[in-house]
DNA sequence: GGCTGACCCTTC
DNA sequence: AAGGGTCAGC
């Protein structure tokens, strides 16, 4: 790296430890916004996109060389100071940090799960640099209700209208691509923006069908039990948000029992939450794509083509299944497996377990030969005694008070 | 307890 | 017609 775009800073990080192109859009956070730089020359040392992120103060703008994070700091009016600028760049170097978890060494991890198991041997090297982002609870939340019977982009539309219509904008910057076209953009809503009255109503005509009343009861609920509503115009965190918070301090099943008291929280939405913003390194959402795989690839039960219903007993299975082949951390490398799926789906189309031709778009057997996945199934039976599966009362209302 | 259908909306 | 689930009702 000989010179900076101006106004970028640069974090020393090797590429292996983060890949911002796989991981900004591979369904953990949905506010993440890609640009496309012109690229002049096939400079492989020069990035080729800058992602945008709002706080809630502040827009952080990112780019990746193969050596080094490229990071700038945008602020609303007025214009810092030379000095308060480098203060500002100074509090964004912490929170990417926090942010992307650099702390924790991925070359090692990758490793790790290299030599448990061959499957994830066998992909390691291709989808690099996919780590957990470490989110903000409540944001997660509500991200992740929206989540349910859907699908990614989705979900990023819904989250984006979300943000434009219960936040006020905090600034506007120019693309990238130098079209001179400005893009404003808008901090996450907080708690007691939608708890408000009619939010429901709102959200269903935005388009978000039934998870509008389960947003709009979760807010709701968070606001009521916390003394909620927010006194000061901005800058700092409700009382319900920082509650959320200390849930990274509680035990995997206690933190998921409160979870899961929220509406439209279930087990899949709630283990989500978990790993993606409450340092719960070793939980294994179960969907019905990561079951496939479990099966596909892990020797698990169930019909791969047919669908399997995903039974209390049986997400637990395959939970318990993970956390053996890949240990304390097997949430982080359920998702590189999670990534190399949803690509090498896009490309071949859809999996394909035994014989039954599944008719879908042409393509199949030549490719699938070289498929990602390609190690064969570390099967073993699903010898595992100790089960302690300590159920916990649900305590959800059954009516509205 | 475990199983079924409904639920919004988008897309293969 | 089914999808990266959840809820209510048997």
């Amino acid at each position: 790296m000989t010179s900076l775009p101006p106004g970028f800073y640069a974090l020393p990080l090797p590429i292996l430890q983060l890949s911002l192109a796989a991981v900004l859009k591979c369904g953990q956070s949905f506010r993440w916004s890609a640009y496309p730089l012109q690229v002049k020359s096939e400079d492989p040392s020069m990035p080729t996109h800058e992602y945008r992120f709002c706080l809630r103060d502040r827009v952080v703008c990112l780019r990746q060389t193969p050596t080094d994070i490229l990071y700038r700091t945008a602020l609303p009016e007025p214009q810092p100071s030379a000095t308060q600028q480098k203060l500002h760049e100074a509090e964004t170097l912490l929170w990417l940090k926090d942010y992307f978890q650099l702390a924790i060494d991925l070359k090692l991890l990758y490793n790790d799960w290299g030599s448990r198991d061959k499957v994830f041997l066998s992909i390691k090297e291709r989808f690099s640099g996919i780590r957990m982002l470490r989110q903000d609870p409540w944001e997660t939340l509500i991200s992740f209700i929206c989540s349910s019977n859907n699908n990614i982009s989705r979900i990023t539309k819904m989250v984006q209208n979300l943000s434009k219509e219960y936040s006020p904008p905090l600034l506007s910057l120019p693309v990238p691509d130098g079209s001179g076209i400005e893009e404003t953009y808008h901090p996450f809503p907080p708690p007691s923006a939608l708890a408000k009255p009619d939010v429901s109503s709102r959200l269903r005509s935005l388009g978000f069908g039934y998870r509008a009343e389960f947003i709009h009861q979760t807010a709701k609920m968070l606001v009521d039990s916390h003394h909620g509503g927010k006194t000061h115009p901005q800058e700092s965190s409700e009382p319900s948000e920082l509650w959320l918070l200390t849930l990274r301090g509680y035990t995997t099943e206690n933190a998921r029992t409160e979870l899961l008291t929220f509406r439209g929280v279930g087990r899949k939405v709630s283990d989500c939450i978990l790993l993606m913003s409450l340092d719960k390194t070793d939980v294994v959402p179960v969907d019905t794509h990561v079951h496939q795989i479990a099966i596909k690839h892990y020797g698990m039960k169930g019909s791969a083509k047919g669908k399997t219903n995903m039974t209390p007993k049986l997400y637990e299975e395959v939970c318990t299944k993970f956390v053996q082949v890949w240990g304390q951390y097997a949430g982080w490398a359920h998702s590189v497996l999670f990534t190399s799926d949803l690509k090498s789906f896009a490309l071949h189309g859809l999996p394909e377990a035994s014989d039954p031709p599944t008719i879908q778009k042409g393509r199949n057997k030549r490719e699938r030969d070289q498929d990602e996945i390609t190690a064969t199934t570390n099967a073993e039976g699903s010898a595992s005694p100790a089960e302690r599966v300590k159920k916990r009362a649900r305590k959800r209302r059954t009516s509205p008070e």
